[in-house]
DNA sequence: GTTCATATTTGTAATCATTACAAATATATA
DNA sequence: TATATATTTGTAATGATTACAAATATGAAC
């Protein structure tokens, strides 16, 4: 809790109460929440925290390369804490609409680079989209009632 | 023209004259465009075209494979033609908010899986964002004056 | 502690891409 | 031609996100 105070605050950041749930959400959440996700389950917390302001904190927080988006699904935005996760992919359900980490083989030298043909490289995001092995396993059962 | 009724016609989708004029105009326009921007150009050629046959048509062809979407800037899907486009990376530019390819290394192993840890993989896409060559010269210039 | 400037938060309204849906039109088949 | 089916159209609804101004909190100066 206190590192999550730093961590905001040496981005030049102020910690605010409401910042800090924020980020504690995201830290206990390993699971990509959206917007929506994270107001729901801390307005349970704070019964007088808006929209808005949850909103506004991802926003400065993206701004401060504190949490990154994952712009997967065309619909909503994902958001996962920058911090300690090192690069790697995602799979995106289309069936139950999860999105999960995939540990494997990640192209190490692409999320590295920080110029690539001139370009200014400021993230990097790769992705997978399909059924995953759960929902594949659950239509299999269906097809044999 | 004729190449193009085939590629529709081989997913066992009827190639009428909408539908033909879009993917055509995909092929021809190489820069990603939005739903919107499609619209946008061929009402200029078919005057009583509806938005709605425009989405409705990309939703056909991206779940026929003949499009990609690509959903990179949590805001408008962009599109772009399956067909010989080998895999490739995408750089979206936030300040000009361009997409354009980029051919240098791609993970071709990540790109030709359709099985991931038991996952079903249909599609893969790999991006950076960023600011482009041109904008950082454009922003340079006017630094300097 | 009061005053004042600034930063943060809140609530509501607007925006805008996309989808839902039913009516209209075209196409194919008998 | 009559009829069923597929496609297209126009409009209304949806839903995530943003704009904006009022309310509240914070913090320094006095
Ligand atoms: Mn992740
Ligand atoms: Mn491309
Ligand atoms: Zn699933
Ligand atoms: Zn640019």
């Amino acid at each position: 809790m206190n590192n999550i105070k730093n961590l905001i605050d040496d981005k030049g950041v102020k910690p605010t109460y409401h910042r800090i749930k924020i980020l504690e959400f995201l830290q206990n959440n390993k699971n990509h929440p959206t917007a929506d996700k994270i107001y729901e389950e801390i307005v349970k917390y704070i019964p007088t925290i808006s929209k808005t302001t949850v909103y506004n904190t991802l926003k400065i927080f993206v701004e401060k390369e504190i949490i990154e988006e994952l712009t997967i699904t065309g619909n909503e935005t994902h958001y996962e804490l920058t911090e300690d996760t090192g690069p790697h992919h995602h799979f995106y359900c289309t069936q139950c609409k999860t999105i999960f980490d995939i540990e494997a083989e990640c192209n190490q030298e692409c999320s590295k680079k920080n110029d690539i043909d001139g370009n200014k490289v400021q993230s990097y995001q790769c992705y997978y989209k399909g059924i995953c092995c759960n929902c594949l396993r659950k239509n299999n059962n269906e097809m044999n009632n």
